[in-house]
DNA sequence: GAATCTAAGATTGTTCAACAATCCTGGGGT
DNA sequence: ACCCCAGGATTGTTGAACAATCTTAGATTC
């Protein structure tokens, strides 16, 4: 867990390591935190964790600054910075985003058969994963069609954002403390949509679509509603 | 190319300022560049923007990287960060953002009363300043309407991503020595998007805005082939 | 003379140690 | 109970230092 203050520059990658040490700390605490390693809302001391990485305090504050940008974490002046708690406002925002590109890249994003191919096969994970019973399989494969789906715009900001979405997403399943199975239900949904899009019912697929995010929003704040004080 | 710097943090926010100078000083370089005393391109050099900001090196450093993060500055490891000078293909990008985001806010958006009044007000802004003959309010009142189409969503994280694309757009048209009328033709458009709106005819709405979109990334590119190069 | 190599010089990346400002905590004192 | 007020802890910022890298100019070689 902790990075044994004694060695550094090891092996691992490289010596010298001078140009970009703060982005590698800040991708460190990002997997650490999607990992659920640091739960949500937990207080990241700077003290402790430069120590612990082997880093400069100054240093860990850019990253630190790195993460703010990406809303992984929340910083609070004079109090310190936070790992990211969404609630009910973040999911619905996060609903928002999703209702607005990801019809749309249904619409309009370039569908290569190639990319078909890939969906397919993703989806086909899924089911796999579901009649495994592996719950992270599937939220894994159910998350990596709708990043496919907004690879469909051609746009890698959009897809960075999309990419932000999903781990506040993975944030949101780590605060709710049970797991129930929130995906197996979608699965089918997301089998349909991919055979729309083959069929190039492009319309009919957006709405689907749309209607498949109301439903997961609301299943979403309901289970927030109840666990979450 | 160089910050010729006298001006100093006198008086106009005091000494303290604890919490957030960083932010600050992030805000002062952002402003800079979009009014353009930046150039795109140009180096920002740590020494000589510390001293004539009166800050330290340090803290210069992480406004850096909050403005890198917001792209609006690249950095390059060891060499410096200079400010962002958008290109053909960094258009694109833009125009593959706008193509998702903006039809989708006419088609699935909040319309309201309210916000239909000022997208009128608006676009007679616009008109306004095109008999004036004022180049710059008819592109503020442009980039403006499209942040309201943006606003449609009602998610201020999109609405952070367009008033980033926006600002990059600015970039752009830095970039290009001679601005020409580049919005006059447009002020019509955006006309008949709003007389649209009003009348409900969203599938219309958002099919002449993609159009539109596909005309002015055109157009842009165009010019940046000619005079870029 | 042109190209390449090399040795300063300058600039960035990082660390360390200090201080100012703010927040948090725990006691008195009404 | 409530409020005020020290003390301690943590964050925000600074300045100086050093390592690593890039740049530049001079020297060397062909």
């Amino acid at each position: 867990m902790e990075i044994g203050g004694a060695d550094m520059d090891t092996g691992t990658h490289g010596a010298a390591e001078h140009a970009h040490t703060t982005a590698w700390i800040a991708s460190v605490l990002r997997n650490r935190i999607a990992a659920g390693e640091l739960t949500p809302g937990s207080k990241l001391s700077e003290q402790s964790l430069s120590t612990s990485l082997g880093v400069s305090r100054n240093t860990l504050r850019q990253a630190f600054t790195i993460l703010a940008g990406e809303s992984v974490v929340t910083r609070i002046p004079n109090r310190g910075v936070f790992v990211a708690s969404p609630g009910a406002e973040e999911v619905r925002e996060i609903y928002r985003i999703r209702r607005t590109i990801e019809p749309a890249a249904v619409l309009w994003g370039e569908l290569t058969p190639r990319t078909l191919d890939e969906m397919e096969a993703i989806v086909q994970r899924a089911q796999a994963a579901r009649n495994a019973g592996s719950v992270t399989d599937m939220a894994d494969a159910n998350q990596a069609l709708h990043r496919a789906v907004v690879g469909l715009t051609g746009s890698a900001t959009l897809q960075e954002l999309m990419d932000r979405v999903l781990a506040e997403m993975r944030l949101v399943f780590h605060a709710m403390a049970s797991a129930p199975d929130f995906h197996s239900h979608y699965v089918e949904r997301n089998v349909e949509l991919v055979k729309r899009l083959r069929a190039g019912e492009r319309e009919e697929a957006a709405a689907g679509l749309r209607a498949y995010l109301d439903a997961a929003e609301a299943e979403l704040l309901g289970h927030l509603a109840g666990t979450g004080h």
